[in-house]
DNA sequence: CTATTCCTTAGAGTGAACTCTAAGTCAAGC
DNA sequence: GCTTGACTTAGAGTTCACTCTAAGGAATAG
């Protein structure tokens, strides 16, 4: 069982992150004289939400799905689970996909300005008809 | 040359958000008459800023970057504006390596609850032992 | 000519996600 | 026994990137 400042370190998240992490409705820790404890299925779940955080699920989606898990005994939520896992899976890709074709034009800008290294002459001349200005 | 709302409609982008990225010093269109007016550069250039905003390049960077480039002719800022294409190319090649992991991560969940389905036992149960809970 | 539609500006408001403050409790080390 | 440091809470403040409002001026359609 870890203290926040523990799991505070194991994640490298602040403790008020943490705390308002809960208090968002994404953590549920135990607790000992009033003092949080954290376990290690509560260090995994942190990490899963930091990942999921990172690739802009907002905490609102974490905490429907968060509140989903914790309905679960009084009724079968897998489906809605599911389904929410898979709405931010086809997000994940769409980012995917932007980060790609992003990453090949500035690759290609990168490339334009070491060619044109060190000797500088007007830049504009230098350019592709797709790439009208270096900018 | 284009008006505000003709340059918003070929961008996608609301006119509110194309005077606040002048008003940051994104831009710098023509005036006619005062009003702004946008050639097939700005648009090509605004096209390339929104790319970067996707890929969350703070909108200072993107600053600095646009003022070297109007510093272009007093001296030489090729170096300077080589350096932070590349940084933020190492940015989003560390975006796209997080994005690859959480994508891997979530298809692995949204796999485990497809084999669950329809028939769906106590779930920790079925879980792998990195993945000491489902969530 | 007049209504509509677009434009202008400064500046206020919004929402998300932190991030910190203040005031206080409690347990451990010396 | 007292200082240090970690913990608690409610709630205020910050940052970023928009997003909108208000008040008004100019161009275009009928």
């Amino acid at each position: 069982m870890y203290t926040i400042s523990e799991i505070s370190r194991l994640t490298d998240t602040s403790a008020h992150t943490i705390r308002y992490y809960e208090k968002e409705g994404l953590l549920y820790p135990k607790r000992q004289n009033g003092q949080r404890r954290y376990d290690d299925q509560d260090v995994t779940w942190l990490r899963f939400v930091l990942r999921l955080r990172e690739t802009h699920m907002p905490i609102e989606q974490i905490r429907s799905y968060v509140t989903l898990f914790l309905a679960h005994g009084e009724q079968d939520t897998t489906r809605e689970r599911l389904a929410l896992l898979e709405a931010h899976h086809a997000n994940v890709l769409a980012q995917l996909a932007a980060l790609h074709e992003t990453e090949r034009m500035i690759a290609e800008k990168v490339d334009t300005y070491r060619r044109l290294h060190p000797t500088i002459p007007a830049l504009d001349v230098v350019q592709s008809s797709e790439n009208a200005s270096v900018n």
